[in-house]
Order: C-alpha cells, then structure tokens, then sequence
DNA sequence: GAGTGGTCTAGACCACGGT
DNA sequence: CCGTGGTCTAGACCACTCC
C-alpha cells in the first residue's frame, strides 16, 4: 500500500481518525501542519483530505478548517462498500458466504426496437442474453438478466456463465471496465423472478440496473439484477 | 454561473460534450490545447474534466486522452439525480407534481436503547419523532419517519413539519447541512406503511434512510423514507 | 486582523499507450 | 520513441470564519 505520498498521508489520517486520535477536538489539524509533519507539498495534503471527504469521514469547512463526522458503529458501516465495481460476487465477498450460480438461460439475439429502448443499444446489433439466478447460502436470492454486446465482448459461452463473465472480460478478453451507471428501483414482481427467486410472502423485488462502459467510452453492457426483499443494502453519499 | 475559470472551462466543454461536438472522434482535446484555448492553467483544465468524469459524461485513460462515454436518451436520465440535498421536496422539484404532506405523528421523546440503536443517536437526548406522508398526484407514496437532535435542532412545531423542516433547519436556524449518509434497502411492508400508503397489490416498500450531519460534523438527523414501488428511481456512478 | 481552506499559476517529473 | 494523463512541488492570492 501507501506507494504515493498522497497515499501515505491519506492512510496515516484515515488510521487516526478511526483509532480516534483527533476525535476530542473534531478537528484535523490544519493543512500546514500537515504539510510539516509529512513533509510534502499542499497539493498532496488536499488530495488525502479530499478523499476521506470522499468517503464520510471528515468534512471541510473555509476558513475553520477540516471538521471530523460523528462515527458511531452504525454509522460506520456506510464507510465500507460506497463504490464497488465487479459483479454480486465481489460485490459480497467481504461477508463469508457460500455461493452458487445456475445458468437459467443463454442465447444470443438481434436487438429490435423494444430491447433497444430497454438497453440502450443499437437496433440490430447482436448481443448475448443471459439469465442467472445467484444463490447465497442455498437461497435463491438474485436473478441477473444481461445483455453484452456480443461485438464487444465477443466469446462468452455457458461456462463462463456459470463462472464470472466479469473475470473473462477483464483477464480473457482484457476490456478495462471505466464506468458503471447504476440505477435502482423496486419494482412489482415479475413471472419471472416469482419462477426463480425465494420471495416468500413478498410480492416485489428490488431491481439494480446496470450499464457498464469499457474505456474507449462504448456501453458494452446492460444488466438488470432483482434481488429479494430484506437482504440488500446500497449504500450513498451527498456532500454539500 | 461560471464565476471561476474552472466552471467556465467545465460549462463549455459540458455543453459541447452534449451538442456532439466532440462526439465523432470520441474524445475530449487534449489538456495541452484546452489550456491554450481557456488560457488557464492546468490545473483549472483537470478539475473540469474531473467534474465532467464525476458526472459520468467522459473517462481519462493515462497516455491515451480523455474518451467520451456515449450517451443515448435513456442512459442520460443517469446524469439527474446523482447527488440531490434537501427533502423529497426539492428532490422531485424538477418533475412539475402536485404536492401535499400530511402529518401523521408529531412528538419529543428521549432516546432509549432501541432506538439509539436503530438511529445512532446517544441514549437520553432529546429527540422530535415525526411521521409524516407525501402526496405526489394525489397519491399516498412515501412517508417520512423523522428523527431530530432535539439539542441540535430547536424549535420544529408540527406546522413547520407541514411545510418544509429543512427550508426551517437552513434558513431559519441557519445550520448548514453538510453530509448525508444514505443507504437504500427493499422492506417487507410494516403496519406504518400498510395503514398509510397507497400500495395497493404490493406488500414491500422501498426504505431511504438518511443521516445528516451539520459542519461541525454531528448527527442532527436519522430519516426513514418508505416509499412505494414502481415510482422512484435512484442513481449512482461507480468508476474505476 | 489573523487564521484557515479554496482557487489558481507555472512549472517538473513519472507512468502508461501507441508508434 | 513521442504524446498523453497522473503526481507533485512551490509558490500567490482570494473568501470565509472567528476573535
């Protein structure tokens, strides 16, 4: 870790704050005594402070300086997974959890007008469609229903379904995946995830819906993925 | 707008980005000529382009330039509510939508430890606990179970929760509400929520829970916004 | 008025992508 | 190898907070 200056900094603030160093005054100190103590330029000072701002742990105010939020255990939880990238299965990986992935369909198709307004994509375009239900310890709890743009993600077969489509992209195929816009919503259960999804009494699933871009800025992906009730956390930031 | 050279820069390349006049080459200029058109320095050039990146609009690959993300109709709606402050109010202020709130509970109470561990709020203190519903067309969509540092935030009357609690809190009280930490959850719908919104075949709701924090970094505010399914959407970017 | 973060300039060097 | 964005330095001045 720590290979930047901005990085060394960054970490050795973000270690204080937790441990509590500064927690009495609620304040950083200020950026020249940083600058001193690191013994580096502003630049890399604001750049540490930016990112814990980033990530809800402090908060800067002109001309008093760098305030420290309140963080109870509760609270802390919203620290950890703000912005993930990779599928569900990195997605959980931090939480110990048996896993398991059943190819439900898997076809490749032309899209048409009505595909196109979903997705995104172009009319005509052929992409690989593809549904999968998530299974966490045994319980059918998400259903992924993608669409790759087969011209730019060319290959993917059943088996690498069943496995990680992200890993063949990325170490197979070696697309860096730049940006991913997410949108979510909850939404009236559907045939479908009534068919495949252990909903129990629930009548509706939360629905995240993905749109991934590679970094020559082409969408090579469109991803609608329903979750049941009650399991699943987002979590966000707002700064003023 | 633009009373920097930064947002002057970040304006003018947003609105070009959007007219498609970069958009056949798909990338942005490179820093070196955008310093030269803005006569700025580079540094007012990389913080526009972050801005631009933030937004989901353009990606920087290191050695190659700065690409452009396409960007359809659909995949615009991203660029909206990304990071909104305020109440629902303002947040759906740009959908013209008949609008009323109904308070349902209006009461001060003292935290005790369920509640302290629900809210993150410290047992004993003073709390206003208000439940109210929003109408959007007529519709009971959302209701908003507040809690307020009764210490940090004096003064709310169940009149002031009619109208706008923040518009008190900013302008009135004048405390800057500088972070909300957000988490997004599917619930199975609760006697509160089947007693008061319109959910018709639908047994969940969509939980919004909402931690603010004023600029000396202390939680003034937890607030659970149930709303019903179908109606609201939420956005995030995720970059790599 | 003193202290603080916000904005900005003018450079330097490094790391990566493509030729 | 060259061109590009990423990191970093060393300053200057401004805007805001607080006494």
């Amino acid at each position: 870790m720590a290979k930047n200056t901005f990085e060394t900094i960054y970490e050795t603030l973000k270690q204080r704050i937790l441990a509590g160093t500064y927690s009495i005054k609620m304040r950083l100190p200020i950026e020249d005594d940083l600058i001193t103590e690191f013994d580096s330029s502003r630049y890399a000072v604001r750049k540490a402070i930016k990112q814990l701002a980033d990530e809800g742990l402090v908060y800067s105010v002109k001309g008093r300086g760098v305030v420290l939020l309140e963080h109870t255990p509760q609270t802390q939880q919203f620290n950890l997974n703000l912005g993930q990238l990779s599928g569900i299965k990195a997605m959980n990986a931090d939480r110990q959890l048996d896993y398991r992935t059943d190819v439900v369909s898997f076809k490749q198709v032309i899209v048409d007008a009505d595909l196109s307004e979903q997705t995104a994509f172009e009319i005509g375009i052929p992409v690989y469609a593809i549904q999968r239900v998530r299974l966490f310890n045994g319980q059918h709890a998400v259903i992924d229903i993608n669409y790759f743009n087969a011209q730019l993600v060319p290959g993917i077969t059943a088996e690498i379904a069943r496995k990680s489509i992200y890993h063949y992209i990325q170490n197979d195929l070696n697309i860096k995946i730049a940006v991913v816009k997410r949108m979510l919503r909850v939404d009236s259960a559907n045939k479908i995830d009534r068919e495949h999804l252990e909903l129990g009494e629930n009548n509706c699933v939360g629905n995240m819906i993905s749109i991934a871009f590679n970094d020559a800025g082409r969408q090579f992906e469109y991803t609608e993925s329903h979750f049941i009730p009650n399991e699943f956390v987002f979590t966000q930031l707002i700064r003023n």
